[in-house]
DNA sequence: GCTATGACAAGGA
DNA sequence: CTCCTTGCCATAG
């Protein structure tokens, strides 16, 4: 399977999600360069799950989502456990208690325009 | 180039 | 809260 630049954006972002924090798909989309692509991300984690920390992404709601039979509801929810988070039964959780917000210097380097980084920032992980 | 497909997201009912 | 619609994006075929 060909690695699209996008792609391996995309890679390299999930791997910057430490331990025990989360993002969304649409999270990862924006740190990416592509804020409407949360989608297309949820595909790439699917086919490249072996090479991500893919459990630490998640529904924007606060919620996992996966289908996949590969990597269930349930695996991903242990793994999450495993690293500190609570979840509850119906696989939801308090999302902004483990977002992960990235620093300026984690967002460079992943090839980003100044500009839209401060955007970025200023607007969904630094607005409070 | 076009269409259909998803581990999505936000908003309306 | 759930269900549905619309918008969007990168791929596969």
């Amino acid at each position: 399977m060909a690695i699209s630049p996008f792609k391996e954006k995309v890679l390299k972002a999930v791997n910057k999600v430490p331990y025990g924090r989360v993002a969304s798909y649409g999270q990862i989309a924006l740190m990416v360069g592509v804020p409407k692509a949360a989608q297309a991300v949820g595909n790439i984690l699917h086919d490249f799950g072996d090479r991500t920390p893919w459990w630490r992404i998640v529904n924007n709601a606060g919620r996992i989502s996966t289908k996949c039979p590969e990597h269930t509801p349930l695996i991903q929810k242990q793994k999450l456990e495993q690293e500190g988070l609570f979840i509850k039964k119906d696989l939801t959780f308090d999302i902004e208690k483990y977002r992960y917000r990235p620093e300026p210097a984690e967002l460079k380097d992943l090839e980003l325009d100044e500009r839209y980084i401060e955007k970025v920032l200023e607007r969904y992980f630094y607005f409070l």
